[in-house]
Parts: C-alpha cells; sequence; structure tokens
DNA sequence: ATTCATTTTGCAAGTCATTTGCATTTACAT
DNA sequence: ATGTAAATGCAAATGACTTGCAAAATGAAT
C-alpha cells in the first residue's frame, strides 16, 4: 500500500485489474523516464516476469494510452516509441545519429498558429513538432 | 518532347531510366497535387498500366524521395504518404475525422528554437510539425 | 536498326511491428 | 470459497513495406 501510485489508482478507478505484468509495465516508466519502444519495454519487463507476451505489452500499452497515461510518439522512424504523460506538453529533439530522443520546453503551437486555424475553420486538439538532427556527440563524428 | 517535365529531366541526369511506370507515378503527382499513399499512388497508376506491381511503386517513392523530388510525410496514422517537394517547405494541418491535409505556410522552427538548440548542442537538420483536429466539415458532424 | 550492358520490373516470398481469436488463467467483489 | 468479468499467453493473422531473382525494357554504342 506503500507504493501505490496514482496511475494504479487510476486503472482501478476505471475497473481494470491490477495485473502483475501490469504493475511492472507502470513500475518500469515510472523508475526509468524515457521514451522506450514496445520491444523495450518487453525486455525490461521479461526480465523479472519471464512468461510475459508481447501481446500483453501492446494491451496495455494501448490502454494506458487511452488513459491518458502515457503518450504514444510517432517518429520517423516507424516504430512507436512511448512515455509517461507528464503535465505540460513537451516536444522532442531526435537524433538522426544514435536515436536519442531529447524534451524541449518549446511549443510553438498557440503563439503562432492560432489565427490562421481559425480562419481555416480548423479545429486544432493537438500538434506534432520534432525536430530533427545530430545530438553534440554524434555531431562530433 | 513538349511535356518532358524538370523531373524527368533530372532522372536522366542521373542516369535513370524512363520506364513507362515511373513516368506515370511522376505525372501522377504532378497532375494532382496532394499527399498520397503507396496504395493511393498504385490505385492511379493501375488505372493506366494495369501490369504495374506494388514493389515497384515503393522502389520508386524511395528513389525520387533519395533524389529529393518528392517527400515522405509520417504522420501519426502509421501510414507514409508522399506529396511534390515543393521549394520553400511547409507544414501540415492534419484532420482527424477525415484524414485530410491542408498545408500551412507557418513554420516555427527558426524563429524560437534555435537558441536552445545550440544551448544544447544539437545540429538541426529538419524538423516536423502538425497540427492535428478537425476540419471545417468534421467539426460540425 | 541491332546489339548489349545495365537498369528496372513483376512476381513471390520474406520482414517486422502490431493485432486478433480463443481457450485458459487471474483478480477481486460477493 | 465462489463466480464472473477482465486479462493473459499462445499462435496465427494482418498490413505496410522490402528483397531476391529471373525476365523484360531502356538507351548508349555500334
Amino acid at each position: 500500500m506503500s507504493n501505490t501510485s496514482w496511475i494504479e489508482n487510476k486503472l482501478k478507478e476505471n475497473g481494470c485489474k491490477l495485473t502483475e505484468q501490469r504493475r511492472l509495465i507502470i513500475k518500469f516508466f515510472e523508475a526509468e523516464p524515457g521514451h522506450y519502444t514496445a520491444q523495450e519495454v518487453f525486455e525490461k519487463v521479461k526480465g523479472i516476469c519471464s512468461k510475459i507476451n508481447f501481446s500483453t505489452i501492446y494491451r496495455n500499452l494501448e490502454l494506458l494510452c487511452n488513459m491518458g497515461i502515457i503518450k504514444k510518439l510517432d517518429i520517423e522512424s516507424g516504430i512507436s516509441h512511448y512515455e509517461l504523460n507528464k503535465p505540460g506538453h513537451h516536444h522532442h529533439v531526435v537524433c538522426k545519429g544514435c536515436g536519442d530522443m531529447k524534451e524541449i520546453d518549446i511549443c510553438p503551437c498557440e503563439t503562432i498558429a492560432n489565427k490562421e486555424l481559425k480562419a481555416m475553420g480548423f479545429q486544432a486538439t493537438e500538434h506534432k513538432f520534432e525536430i530533427y538532427g545530430y545530438c553534440r556527440n554524434c555531431s562530433k563524428k
């Protein structure tokens, strides 16, 4: 009861059961903040619960996405990445060399796009802003 | 000789052969500007050249991308879209209802991100800015 | 016009991330 | 302890995209 996270509470509130697998996935995201592929989540959880299956990973990632607990990032590589959905949204700087993703707090949307969007009659609900290039390490090479 | 586009010339300059299939793909992008999936290109070209194969579509889309003639757009849906690579880059407004994509000329990158990126030692080469929401038609529903 | 090296194509099979159907297992309210 | 709805594991399916290879087509040289 001591280490029950807000996430587990939110799941319970919505009638979701707390299985070992689900707990481990959540714990992983909380313990190691970052952007992970389903593969990476799988490998990490498999280290503790060897019977876990890939479909369980995907089903839970989708569930957590739908509940707004994690966020799916569709970046250029074509492989989805997932991260904890922190309050105060941010965007990403993606290194084309090593694939590393860093967060940036800059958000261009409100300041620039609003009046153009209104003129188009477009109702914006979200946006994506990603900068690709080479990080400090990779540009030295 | 009359209707040889700059694209066909560019291909020739690079030692590429002008096959019927290749011509048709190019012609399609020039005749109907927009953002298309490989599937859509395939169907359109198949209407004229029924023997064309999907792998020919993909191979040519990749070729044209590498030559900077078309651009691949990785949007949220997970299916790649392709568009003619016009000079003066732009970004997109994507309707989550009907999937329609409209172009916007706004580009937030230079104005906002430069000094933060420099501080990170990140060398930006490109970026993506996409706004999702509902277009005029879809928000009326 | 014919020849020929090279490129490109069609076809079929293969990837690879992700999804789905289904029988079995598990969580948890009673 | 029991029952039921939810979740899991497994295996097979999906769907976008890629690849190997033999056959066909291009275009430069003859």
